[in-house]
DNA sequence: CTCCAATGTGAACGCCGTAAACTTTGCAGG
DNA sequence: CCTGCAAAGTTTACGGCGTTCACATTGGAG
């Protein structure tokens, strides 16, 4: 875990990117909390405050863990996305698509809590009116695309698409929050996957307000 | 803020209580992360050593801070459901004291956002086989009483019913967590209302799978 | 070659959790 | 009544944390 390339000169050279890497790995085991920055600059081989030449405070560094996370997230979940086929009706399509990208997330989360609670950590401190363009946006990105879709094909009312990803991102976020931090936690594998499945079948039922959706059901 | 009982003798009398208290306010003010043992005991006016007589640790005290906390929000969330009116068609009346429980769960997390992260903290590092009644439950139980009454009124298939707590509960937990933890923190206050009413009419939608709820849709 | 700005180190402060040794106090039994 | 013990507080101390200030080293611009 030790970060290979040994300082050879005073001069670090790379110190930011070090220790915002050794900020994630910490955070991938012990969570956002165990990001400290005595446990980076110890990890680099460095003086703590070292890192104040390239990290304001904690806080700061913190949040750099947290750019790295969210972008390891959003991989694991295209990742998860690019092996639904794509072929086949364009409603099961949409719908397979919209359930990957929900099993991703919970999958994710699962697998790995400690930087999946970094991605949602420190919103409470943001400076106020500050980049609207938030951090863990990029699954709300991901969604709004497989909602777009759902309207296409004409399983989602387009009068209900304004606003729709609330649902399905409170969903998701909210079952992978009661599965790694909360009641859910130490479940058995089986029930988890049952779970995820009542939950994402719930979800999906509930989006079908669209003409397509309505004519499935009548079958 | 400050305990106004102030201590006459040395022996306190009731110092685990007071702790338990002063526990519960710092997390209503800064969230599990403020509950702290020297914290507590400097609310009380008493040395920071006095807790260990009675709590093991700084988890301990947070326990029963969590148990404060949680005894809370039940109380806050019975308040909002006893609002519901009691008379009226069945199934509307049952679907109205879901959604009633579900608002009073996302206003409670958006009201009291440190008391609500100090019910879902914890469980990381609870013993394993622990008391499986564990705390966070108490929703859990009365969304099953709504659930049980949705199935007597044929709103959702009894087939459906078990397991059925896992979705509703995701996505009322899910957006609570994104509203005051998360992504979704610093919408504007209609925006927040317009989110936990799309997500509870998906929620209800998805739900929707006995004869009753069938008959409604045709109508 | 020189000097300065960037980048690192060392020592120190106050906060936290926690342990060990000590002190005060209420109360049980003679 | 009084004696002594166990319960409940206090004092002191340790290490880890964030953070600051003064200082040391270095690479590169002029």
């Amino acid at each position: 875990m030790t970060n290979s390339s040994a300082r050879r000169s005073y001069h670090h050279g790379d110190l930011r990117n070090a220790l915002a890497r050794a900020a994630a790995g910490l955070a991938a085991s012990g969570g956002p909390d165990a990001v400290t920055i005595r446990g980076a600059a110890r990890e680099v081989g460095v003086t703590p405050t070292a890192a104040y030449r390239h990290f304001a405070n904690q806080a700061d560094l913190l949040l750099a863990a947290q750019d790295l996370a969210i972008t390891g997230m959003a991989a694991a979940m295209a990742g998860h996305l690019s092996q639904v086929p794509s072929e086949g009706d364009p409603v099961d399509l949409a719908v397979a698509r919209l359930l990957s990208t929900g099993r991703g997330y919970i999958q994710f989360a699962v697998e790995e809590p400690g930087i999946f609670r970094t991605c949602f950590t420190g919103y409470l401190d943001r400076p106020e009116g500050s980049d609207p363009d938030l951090p863990g946006r990029a699954p709300y990105a991901l969604l709004g695309e497989m909602l777009d879709q759902l309207v296409e094909v004409g399983y989602l009312a387009p009068e209900d698409r304004p606003g729709a990803e609330a649902g399905p991102w409170a969903a998701v976020h909210g079952l992978a929050m009661l599965l790694i931090d909360g009641p859910l936690r130490g479940i058995t594998r089986a029930e988890q996957e049952a779970a995820v499945d009542r939950t994402l079948a719930m979800t999906v039922r509930g989006l079908a307000t669209g003409p397509e959706a309505e004519r499935r059901r009548d079958r």
